[in-house]
DNA sequence: ACAATATGGGAAGAATTTCTCCCTATGCAA
DNA sequence: TTGCATAGGGAGAAATTCTTCCCATATTGT
């Protein structure tokens, strides 16, 4: 596993928000097994433009900080349920604001997102 | 500047504000910009952690976002001060929810955050 | 003259995150 | 028997982000 040569640090609470959500899944992770896809095979058809492996290793970043709890079913094939815990639940209101502010803007930020990716092309030229 | 390789995915909301809030100082920066911290030594030692090049670049990227604005001022040494845009504006309530929670639950936040953190060195040894 | 302040960007390399490929295991279906 | 689905993890490459160092400008204070 990746050790760490920085340390984070956690003066504020939008610190300690960033360390356990900065990770580019994070945040649909909890969303998606919010809305109900608990198996890991559910949440990686929801989320395809993530590979299987860090999807793998967001859950368990996410089940280390308590923000959602894994089921293994003793079954073969193996059956997984993720849930959230009422600390992860705690969280939804939040991404939904976060969800919603996007999604009503969600013509200008596609605009602003396309002006930028316009411009780096041009500097590469 | 860097040129991505891979676009990135903007199908929900979700993925649109992780487009333009995805840097590891954003929030904070706009956090500060709201609290009124509107010059780039005022937010660069507000946030002592971040390399003054990382803040610059992401600056760049909020207003590119239309988050923020910048005035400078035609003096020597010069001056520029960073303001909120009205949709900048329009995200402080989210990332107050965001804070909130963190400051809310910050004890236990450090503590799965400690906790993780430890694992993570058993792992090396 | 020289240092300090304020702002900003290039370049190179370090740090971190993510992706790809491969391997394991079990049971079911063609 | 071969192929698929489920789940998970290691290793190394690739992508991305962040840091460090250096340079440039203009003014003010020493």
């Amino acid at each position: 596993m990746y050790e760490r040569k920085i340390s984070p640090n956690l003066h504020c609470g939008l610190d300690l928000v960033a360390e356990v959500l900065y990770g580019k899944w994070k945040i649909r992770l909890l969303w998606f097994i919010n809305e109900g896809y608990q198996r890991p095979s559910e949440l990686q058809r929801k989320i395809p433009d993530a590979s299987r492996r860090v999807l793998n290793i967001q859950l368990n970043e996410l089940e280390a900080h308590e923000l959602i709890s894994k089921v293994i079913y003793p079954q073969a094939p193996p059956k997984v349920e993720y849930s959230l815990t009422e600390f992860g639940k705690s969280l939804i209101p939040v991404i939904t604001a976060l969800g919603n502010w996007g999604d009503g803007n969600a013509e200008r930020l596609r605009e602003v997102i396309a002006k930028r990716l316009e411009q780096n092309q041009d500097c590469s030229r």
